[in-house]
RNA sequence: GCCCUGGUAGUGUAGUGGCCUAUCAUGAAGCCCUGUCGAGGCUUCGACCCGGGUUCAAAUCCCGGCCAGGGCG
């Protein structure tokens, strides 16, 4: 399923092999959480060199449903994407006010958005939509506690997720669908290398790193990988649930990370934020007005080899859907080929001299602390 | 030449004697967004056409000027 390749400064490059096709790592993941973004699609995660996204279970689950998507030969047919399909719980736990009820014992009781009905999603009716679905890799239903959470709420958390983690897997039947557990565990080192221990005996085709990104500080964040990744197994992906800023990937690959999925590239970019090597810029200001050059030099993405910076900051200005499409399609493909940058540096093992050359591009020669070790 | 309207941030506006150190939108500058993708959120900058008068108090009332639009010659 997962073969490691070459590991360069604690950063692993390696490949994925799903029945749609095999990823090479580290990927980043675009969230298509009905199955396509906002303002972007399967052709254009193709475009920009996804090999992977996120959809959610949950929602699928309710519209169009199970069988629709069953009907039509699983959910990667039925978007029509060639790439690998992976689908999220949909609990999401603490962060959805919306779709989150409670967690209990038995499962996570979730709201839907339609009709307000609440459904319990127990380990084994999460893995049974997983399947249906026909995703080609399922993740696991995790008790997330909320990033202000007191230890005794981390711990109950704890024995949720391991517990349902457990049942998940005894559940789980189709051999050919990856499963992933998730570790927890708050930023408490102690607890994150107990979660990983533990999940780690239960052998998982994937190994995902929860409760990251929900607004904790960022040294909170990364004690939680550090004492995550280094009691995972080495021949199973690592995937940080979440997180998708560009330094916050780099760092995480450096730590061991493999896998992420963020909608933070897609949003921004509809709120008109521009990635490049050279630290991310917002589109609409009136200094790009007449700027003849694309969106990054040296990009070679669609967007950049066809329009200028005054055509996207006009859509910007003007508050085009068309805007939002290709500045998303830009950051996309920034994010695929940093992944891809990244995955050629560990390749000839000159990892540590790219992250600290990326870092020192993204923050313009004042890399933040946090990112240095 | 005469008459009528109207002149408030760059733009469009609210305000018709004190609640105006003046409203809202837009603009400009800056910040934010990380497993439920809010076509989002936040901060700051920026104006009463000019000159006189009335009044305790004027963006607001009066007079003159200038400018703009309309009408009559």
């Amino acid at each position: 399923m997962f073969s490691l390749e070459e590991v360069s400064g604690g950063a692993r490059a390696g490949v994925l092999r799903t029945r749609a096709g095999e990823v090479a790592t580290p990927f980043f993941m675009p969230v298509a959480t009905f199955g396509t973004g906002k303002g972007v699609g399967p052709q254009d995660y193709r475009a920009a060199g996804a090999r992977a996204v996120m959809c959610n279970a949950f929602l699928l689950s309710l519209r169009p449903g199970i069988e629709v998507v069953e009907g039509l030969g699983g959910v990667g047919r039925f978007m029509g994407f060639g790439g690998a399909v992976f689908t999220d719980s949909g609990g999401f736990q603490a962060g959805s006010d919306e779709l989150f009820v409670k967690a209990s014992r038995r499962g996570v009781h979730l709201r839907s958005p339609f009709d307000g009905s609440v459904t319990v999603m127990t380990p084994q009716r999460l893995v049974e939509v997983q399947e249906r679905l026909g995703s080609d890799a399922a993740m696991v239903i995790d008790d997330m506690a909320p990033a202000d959470a007191s230890r005794e709420e981390y711990l109950r958390s704890l024995r949720n997720t391991h517990r349902w983690a457990r049942e998940c897997k005894d559940a789980h039947g189709d051999k050919k669908q990856l499963l992933f557990c998730i570790v927890q565990g708050g930023y408490d080192a102690s607890l994150r290398r107990e979660s990983a221990e533990y999940l780690a005996g239960l052998d998982f085709d994937g190994y995902g790193i929860g409760g990251c990104a929900i607004g904790e500080p960022k040294p909170d964040m990364y004690r939680a990988v550090r004492s995550s990744t280094p009691f995972l197994p080495d021949d199973k992906p690592r995937y940080l649930m979440g997180v998708g800023s560009p330094p916050d990937v780099v760092q995480a690959v450096s730590l061991g990370v493999d896998c992420f999925d963020s909608v933070f590239p897609t949003r921004n970019a509809r709120h008109n934020m521009v990635f490049t090597r050279k630290g991310p810029y917002q589109l609409e200001k009136a200094r790009f007005a007449r700027d003849s050059g694309p969106l990054e030099e040296g990009c070679d993405c669609w967007v950049c080899r066809s329009h200028s910076r005054a055509y996207l900051r006009h859509l910007s200005s003007v508050d085009e859907a068309e805007g939002k499409r290709l500045r998303q399609a830009h950051n996309l493909r920034f994010m695929a080929r940093l992944m891809e940058d990244m995955r050629a540096a560990i390749k000839e093992d000159s990892f540590p001299s790219f992250k600290e050359s990326f870092l020192e591009g993204w923050f313009g020669g004042r890399i933040p602390k946090l990112y240095k070790s």
